[in-house]
DNA sequence: AGAGATCTGTAGCGATTGCTACATTGGCTT
DNA sequence: AAGCCAATGTAGCAATCGCTACAGATCTCT
């Protein structure tokens, strides 16, 4: 049992129950090893932590690649709704729980969660722009505007103010339902 | 010593090291009592924690009430501004990094921070509304949108993607700088 | 003044934390 | 066959966790 082989499962684990609350047995449990091996194979529960922040990363990239292809929207109404989709769809919710504990980490100066919260804003910003429609006046900045909308909508959402962030959404004129 | 005296010295301790971390025992020290009064007080650390929210959402809102007073902006883009000058005032920064916290444990579902978090959300929210520009179109739906705008750029730029974040509210027309 | 209620300190319990020392296994090389 | 080294289990350490039992202290009301 390899380090490779063991993130998928301490993923799964902290997906379920959290990353605050993570401690080396039940992860370990979790993963079907003992804590002792963890300590073998990452060396320190903090370079566990960081490793499996990153293995979170990749495997988010994968899922945005896979889950998010299709042809390109006509309006920026449309990247909005393919995105609030996918984030709202019931496989994703766990991590969206998660997402914001790696927020509140990078909030705090918590260099891995920064790295993690980072890689995967950029992956999603770059995905969005890919996604621009074919004649957007401007792109580059038009993705800057979506993600900042579609964040705080997912935020809103997150603390039970769905009907705020629909609302907001509605306002803001991209007619997203 | 009261639980009305003893919570401004245990919101300055979580302010200051976040709530994840926050064991009964630092707690009290920092309230210059012990952790068997802090028990006697609130009955349970989750009792003393859904207090301690319940605080700091009145203590946000009366900072909001303090800090923002001034003439109604004329542009949507100065109520932004007005906003995010608050939010990223240092003063405010320990607040800021506690309330994704907040949020996080909203995500999870737990009451009282889900509670706390809406509190302080319907506070920011009102407040929008009270200060949208006297012409405005659309006044309800638009501080909803402004609100969803703001956060997600506060999001941003709390994981060090304040850069994206600016870029999106300068190409979300509103120009703030 | 005496009785009862309110407040607070001391000590400790059982559980869990991250981590380590030591011993043992098993496969590989020579 | 001998020896080495990576892999793994067992046991335990000191620290901390939330919480409680018990004993004084202090205060209030009659």
């Amino acid at each position: 049992m390899s380090k490779d082989s063991l993130l998928p499962l301490l993923a799964q684990h902290v997906l379920a129950h959290g990353l605050g609350q993570a401690s080396l047995r039940p992860l370990a449990k979790a993963a079907g090893t003992s804590d002792r091996m963890l300590l073998y194979h990452f060396g320190t529960k903090e370079a566990l932590i960081a490793e499996l922040l990153g293995y979170l990363a990749r495997t988010y990239a994968a899922t945005l690649d896979a889950a998010l292809a299709g042809e390109r929207p006509v309006t920026r109404g449309q990247v909005v709704a393919r995105i609030l989709k996918h984030a709202r769809h019931p496989a994703t919710q766990p991590f969206t729980a998660l997402w914001w504990e790696i927020v509140a980490g990078a909030a705090r100066g918590v260099d891995s969660y920064r790295a993690a919260a980072q890689a995967m804003m950029d992956e999603l910003l770059g995905w969005l722009e890919g996604q621009m429609p074919a004649g957007d006046p401007d792109p580059k900045g038009g993705a800057r505007y979506l993600l900042t909308l579609i964040e705080g909508t997912l935020m809103l959402a997150a603390i039970g103010h769905e009907g705020t962030a629909r609302d907001g959404l509605l306002a803001s004129g991209l007619a997203a339902s």
